[in-house]
DNA sequence: TTGCTCCTCACGTCACGTGAGGTGGC
DNA sequence: TTGCTCCTCACGTCACGTGAGGTGGC
């Protein structure tokens, strides 16, 4: 039997927190103590671990509830779901990031975002002895083994959809040549 | 003069986004018509372009009404700092990304992340002809020309700070011998 | 008269955080 | 008595969205 804060403890999550589960029925506990105390018990404890497993990969708390209550959840679809949701708010964030960079127009400030453009990329290749057909090769391979991070590490650099289709292009031309 | 359905159309807002502004002193219309209706003015309009900029790359309202407001808001630092927010942001979802992808345990959704792990990043390179020692020469340039998107790179696949401490040393030592 | 745009409240959202004022246990 | 943990409201957050009930212009 845990009280509230040794349960927030044993989570790493605060008090507040676990009253808000207990006030929309995510996480109740068992019993009270004579002073009124919330009691967690070793199955609340159980399901508490649970709750971490979905709430660490970010699903809504009313999802989370559906998916511990009812047996037909389809859990599955909710997780693609909410990695494709994932998807669309880092491309969000990483679209902020690049209005800061065209703001600051600062090379500086822009080696500390996650992005590297095609320049960049290319002079490293370089500066690490590919050539100009190892560089096609290597498309070719990435879009024979991913396609779908292909296309995604093209956006990365910032290259607009014309461009990323041209070079897929002929990489799958390539890879069925070869 | 704009009425607020036509300013909110302009720029691609809901009216009850204009109102909001208005509600909040961050931008409040110049005019009322008899019928009083909110009247945008061009000054009015060229203030909104300016909350779109800075809305665009993510800042706070209270914070782009300091921009806008006071002479002595320090633009850069608010912009770095939130560049590295927008960091913390998508480093945050990407580990929710993660945990989906672990409970998944299905490589046809993991394709579908922005993720590339080492062991496919490695295959795409030998795939392409890459050997050994040409890694290596890669791994040191890109520490030489970047970096912290190096370490972000190293990040990305999943490595743990041991190993991206190990890769990165020895690229810094043969780049110095080099 | 009909549709459209506009107006002003007021309340809801999501997952909590922060007091305020008070009680129980060592 | 002192500190600590606990309790129950109630309100705040951020940037809006959504009615409800009503008015003005073509």
């Amino acid at each position: 039997m845990l009280t509230i804060g040794q349960l927030a403890r044993r989570f790493g999550l605060s008090r507040s927190t676990l009253l808000y589960y207990d006030s929309i029925g995510l996480l109740s506990p068992s019993g009270r103590s004579g002073a009124n105390y919330r009691l967690y018990t070793e199955e609340d404890v159980r399901r508490m671990e649970r709750i971490d497993v979905y709430r660490r990969a970010g699903l809504a708390l009313a999802d989370i509830a559906r998916v511990l209550d009812s047996d037909d959840t389809p859990l599955a679809e909710l997780l693609e779901e909410r990695l494709q949701s994932l998807n669309r708010e880092i491309g969000a964030l990483r679209e902020k990031q690049s209005r800061i960079a065209d703001l600051l127009e600062d090379r500086a400030a822009l080696r500390r975002t996650r992005a590297m453009d095609k320049a960049g990329w290319t002079a490293i290749l370089r500066a690490a002895g590919m050539s100009d057909a190892e560089m096609r090769r290597w498309h070719v391979e990435f879009e024979r083994l991913a396609p779908e991070a292909h296309q995604d590490f093209l956006e990365s650099l910032g290259l607009d959809a014309e461009e990323i289709g041209r070079i897929r292009g002929w990489s799958r031309a390539e890879g069925a040549r070869g």
